[in-house]
DNA sequence: TTGTAGGCGTTATCAG
DNA sequence: CTGATAACGCCTACAA
């Protein structure tokens, strides 16, 4: 009936696959029996339990997930897609989000979209059809195709705010009214915000904090176009934010706000004396720098775990629950790249 | 015959999946004309084609991986597994191995092992039953198990040697060679390693490199066991390295040495006055710190194009091709952490 | 060039 | 409690 196809060498070479046909064969049951004893344990015969389970172990046994999931539609296994995956914003986020993941018995693939919203699209897409259920993080493509991905299979948005799908999304002007305060207090008088991508939700968000909380402190801003949220994007706005007569910068990043503190001091431009530089999210290495750098931190890791828990709840209820929106708090870490404006130096700068 | 079992709305719902059978039932042909059509274009009339390929635009046809792969046994899938996701050290390497992947129509995996032998090879054996190839990143099982493993599938090793196992192993003696006699001209006379985990081949090699090297310049050496190879790590074994009589340290990473110098520093011991510091890796942010650090790069981005690569190439062939080794190499970046070691300093420091 | 039929490994639904 | 049997969606001889 079933022919196990197995080149069967004469030893014990216990090489590769043995199905649930093998073990039924060694313990003399039925392969729906070795499936139940494997899956419900519990609905099936103490000793009927351990012969499938001995032969199980003896044989190396590993479900093939793909025929289970051909069955059943379910994989065990999570999808993330974000924007760069060398960008360092999303280590915590990944490393939270995998090893809840891991927790809970599920594997996580990875995928980037390169700030693409077409390329972003067409992985989640794919991944779709991999994966139990999705989280999209920073995604770049507009409301109503992740609104479409979220009615096809479960899925979490982090790092922005999608009507109708499940977010999580850190709540930026507690971290930024910290900030201006602190900034309007040292002197600062023009703050200058260095943009993230065009089509980043988050990086609008940050600039309208800066907005509100400049005007209510009664700080003049000014909004400055980069190319890419890399250390190297940085760099190359230096002399923009430099002629744009602002004394204090924020960054839609921490690798902006890197990339361009090198840039200035490499000009001999001294931070803070000249000019102070704020960042956002607090990545490893935010510290390392002299001065190491103020910065709002998002609580990434958090996002990741939350988002990961909220994907997997979704999953075991199976049901249609509402979308939940999560907000998490951001909060100024002060450090020494940010501080009192010196009057003779600002000369200086310009 | 086959029931759609599609509740079907009146309206234009495209919802979730269809199936070769929809669109074979579109288009007006067989099932197996649709799979032919999708697969082997060329092997099907032109008008056929298209209009098999309309319907499958039409119906948002997402072909289903598992249902193929339990046929194929092939998923486009690559798996990728390392200690720790959120090491710095992997980064430009998950990057390069991601990219390389997509670009040859492959999906990446990944999972990490906590730098623990037993969930490393339980990963792996997770992960035989779900990819096309794998990749393990400095692996810390046994060269047995790796073996076995490969022999299951296909398989890369990256910055290990395992005989028989196709491996892409960064040559670490250029880099090191380089960084000791420069830290000898300085008048360096005895160097401390920091070593890495006790699993890790890689560690073994460098401390071997510094060791051969130092003879060669009449350099004595010393290593010290660290835990974690992180940040923390690195502000533990501090104080064993002030009382180990060294002048210089050479790390088993860039995270190692970024925590000694600091802890270092804190305590008021001048960096490279009174000690010189040398990491391996080059990570992001080795740049960050003041004064910057002084390290041995290994080309990881190159070691996960090649790796993959490799993988990729394995999978084509799908033959019993030699398992190759790939040597990269290794250059020494010299930064600020290292450099001539001040005679009064020196005494300041014991 | 296209249709038919069987199988891939597992789970689910029925009987027994 | 357990066995038989039919899907699950796709691929691939083989036949037409």
């Amino acid at each position: 009936m079933r022919t196990p196809s197995a080149p069967v060498e004469g030893s014990g070479n216990v090489r590769s696959k043995a199905t649930i046909y093998d073990i039924a064969k060694a313990a003399g049951v039925n392969p729906s029996t070795v499936s139940r004893a494997l899956n419900n344990p519990g609905r099936v015969s103490a000793k009927t339990q351990k012969a499938v389970r001995d032969a199980a172990e003896e044989l190396q046994f590993q479900m093939n997930p793909y025929a289970r999931a051909l069955g059943t539609g379910r994989t065990e296994t999570l999808g993330l897609i974000l924007t760069d995956i060398t960008n360092p914003t999303f280590f915590d986020m990944i490393r939270a989000a995998q090893s809840t993941a891991i927790t809970r018995n599920y594997t996580m693939m990875i995928a980037e979209s390169a700030e693409s919203p077409a390329t972003e699209l067409k992985a989640a897409l794919r991944m779709q059809a991999t994966v139990d259920g999705l989280i999209l993080a920073s995604p770049r493509m507009d409301d109503d195709n992740i609104r479409i991905l979220a009615a096809t299979k479960p899925m979490v948005v982090v790092n922005r705010e999608v009507e109708g799908v499940s977010c999580v999304v850190p709540d930026v002007n507690g971290g930024i009214r910290a900030a201006i305060r602190v900034l309007a207090e040292q002197g600062h008088r023009k703050i200058a915000y260095l943009a993230g991508p065009t089509q980043s939700w988050m990086s609008d968000r940050r600039w309208e904090g800066v907005q509100d909380a400049s005007a209510w402190s009664r700080l003049e801003t000014v909004k400055l176009e980069t190319g890419k949220p890399t250390v190297d994007g940085g760099r190359r706005v230096a002399r923009e934010v430099l002629s744009s007569g602002a004394t204090a910068v924020m960054a839609y990043n921490d690798l902006l706000a890197i990339g361009l503190m090198q840039e200035l001091q490499a000009a001999g431009v001294v931070v803070p004396d000249h000019i102070s530089i704020v960042g956002f999210d607090n990545i490893f290495g935010a510290d390392f720098t002299t001065p190491p750098l103020t910065t709002v931190r998002s609580p990434l890791a958090t996002c990741g775990t939350t988002a990961a828990s909220l994907l997997l709840d979704k999953l075991d209820r199976e049901a249609e629950d509402q979308p939940s929106l999560v907000h998490v708090d951001t909060e100024l870490i002060l450090r020494g790249s940010s501080g009192r404006l010196l009057a003779a130096a600002a000369q200086t700068a310009h």
